[in-house]
RNA sequence: GUGGUUGUAGCUCAGCUGGUUAGAGCAUUGGUUUGUGGUACCAAGGGUCGCCGGUUCGAACCCGGUCUUCCACCCCA
């Protein structure tokens, strides 16, 4: 056992019937983004350390994979940085690289380094792995895979209501009911920072209330008031803790927060402008539900937040998440670049789904004919058969060795193959097949052509 | 990064307060059946009990360390 081969934690072998699940997932996104317009990119799995190191806030920087510098790396560390043992101030002596955390910074970086090749508004789409050194939890894993779409250099708010729309068609193809797409909007927190006189500490103030669901009321101001907000502040957010019904009346109650706020009344206005578009479009099976204790990404939303909760019947953090993001290319050099995108969680969509039984069966299927191999005259008749088989379209494949007839009858049993073709010296004669349907169990020696329009 | 949890055959798991050669089901291989699978019966192979060290006459079992799994925190897809 503990001689055999291992892999890293939070990483995994997917076998061929995983890989299919996988695939289903992948190209069902990709279909959904290709008909909403977003063409595909792709950038490398390292990155600069700069471009990454600072852009995900302290705890980001912690969970980036660092490259180790090739050759002798520790040489050239002076000792007075090398004897201090400071591992900040050390690792960018011996590490330049470092392995993608997410697909929007990456695509920050791509917008302003191609500025001048890229057609805006440019809406663009990327399926790849990212890294993250994080313990693994269930649906939580150190190597997996985001399906973003980003649309850059519009400020239209219409993008916003394409990407519900894109999320609530994503799932609707993959039959995932009961999925909430929540919504929020940085304007609106920053807002309420401001009304309760809390500018200065709108991110820990933002962290504390997203954890309302989980810790309740009480702790949620203990951790407010621990982290220097006034009583009177919190005084003020009571409506907030005990907001609930329909979008539109949480609105309401909102403009009556926030009305002293000319940013945090803006949040409202493109909330509702969002929210009207979708209420005459209509979605198939996804809610649209607001969250003001929605705070993702705050280090660069600047507008709509998004998050996907999958169905409540499982346990599952979010399977997707996105946002408006104004200032982004900004880092990079690029002002007054306007992006909003959305990111889907592969790894975690393939959980739910898996757990519901929501895989379709066919997509495992591997061929749908097996021949049986009797011999090398029976092998060489049944390979041009299997031939024109292949060329109408058909997956079929000769077991490569004259096995015991068990041996191959079990085979296609195990790979779910729906049919297998007998070909033996009575056959060969009379130039015909005996075509055995493996479910039913049914068998009936037919020519070529029979047997084509029989498996069709 | 903090705290906890898990690890026994390919897989799922038994294994009493430490006591002979560590078991079962499924799977695998062979046979009953040399042109018929999914059912049945018979037989066989397969384990340094995650790894390293310690306690003990004796360790799968107790202790320490380490890796892995899952969980909570942090954060997040």
């Amino acid at each position: 056992m503990a001689q055999k081969p291992s892999i890293p934690k939070g990483t995994r072998d997917f076998n061929p019937e995983e890989v299919a699940k996988r695939n289903y997932i992948f190209n069902t996104i990709r279909g959904v983004f290709q008909t909403f317009g977003f063409q595909p990119i792709e950038t490398p799995s390292f990155e600069n350390s700069e471009t990454l190191m600072g852009k995900y806030g302290d705890e980001g920087d912690r969970l980036i994979f660092k490259i180790l510098d090739s050759g002798d790396y520790l040489s050239k560390v002076d000792d007075v940085i090398y004897n201090i043992k400071d591992s900040n101030k050390l690792t960018p002596r011996i590490s330049e690289k470092a392995l993608r955390y997410d697909l929007t910074v990456p695509f920050a970086r791509y917008v302003v380094q191609h500025q001048n090749e890229i057609e805006f508004p440019f809406k663009r789409y990327q399926m790849q792995p990212v890294w993250r050194a994080d313990r693994p939890q269930k649906g939580r894993f150190r190597e997996f895979y985001q399906c973003d779409a980003d649309v850059v250099g519009s400020q239209s708010l219409w993008q916003e209501v394409e990407f519900v729309q894109l999320y609530d068609t994503v799932f609707s193809t993959l039959k995932l009911q009961g999925v909430t797409i929540k919504i929020n909007n940085r304007k609106i927190l920053s807002g309420i920072a401001e009304v309760i006189g809390a500018q200065d500490k709108l991110i820990d103030f933002t962290v504390a209330l997203d954890k309302l669901d989980k810790i309740g009321e009480e702790k949620v101001k203990e951790e407010m008031l621990s982290k220097g907000i006034s009583q009177s502040g919190i005084d003020k957010l009571q409506p907030l803790f005990t907001l609930q019904g329909s979008f539109q009346s949480q609105i309401e109650t909102l403009k009556i927060i926030l009305l002293t706020s000319e940013e945090g009344l803006k949040g409202i206005e493109e909330l509702e402008f969002i929210n009207n578009a979708i209420n005459v479009l209509g979605l198939e099976t996804a809610t649209l539900q607001l969250d003001v204790t929605l705070a993702r990404g705050l280090n660069y939303y600047t507008g709509a937040i998004f998050e996907v909760a999958a169905p409540k019947t499982v346990q599952m953090g979010s399977i997707g998440g996105g946002g408006r993001y104004d200032d982004l290319t900004g880092i990079f050099g690029l002002n007054d670049v306007s992006g909003v995108g959305i990111s889907f969680g592969l790894d975690r969509i393939y959980l739910v789904l898996d757990e519901l039984g929501l895989f379709p069966e066919t997509i495992t299927k591997t061929i749908d004919v097996l021949f049986i191999n009797f011999g090398d005259k029976e092998a060489l008749f049944s390979l041009k058969a299997i031939k024109k088989l292949r060329e109408n379209g058909f997956n079929a494949e000769l077991y490569p060795d004259a096995a015991k007839m068990k041996k191959q009858m079990m085979h296609a049993n195990k790979r779910n193959i729906p049919y297998v073709v007998l070909v033996g010296e009575q056959e060969m004669n009379s130039n015909t097949y005996t075509l055995k349907n493996m479910i039913s169990g049914i068998q009936e020696t037919v020519t070529l052509e029979v047997l084509i329009s029989l498996i069709k």
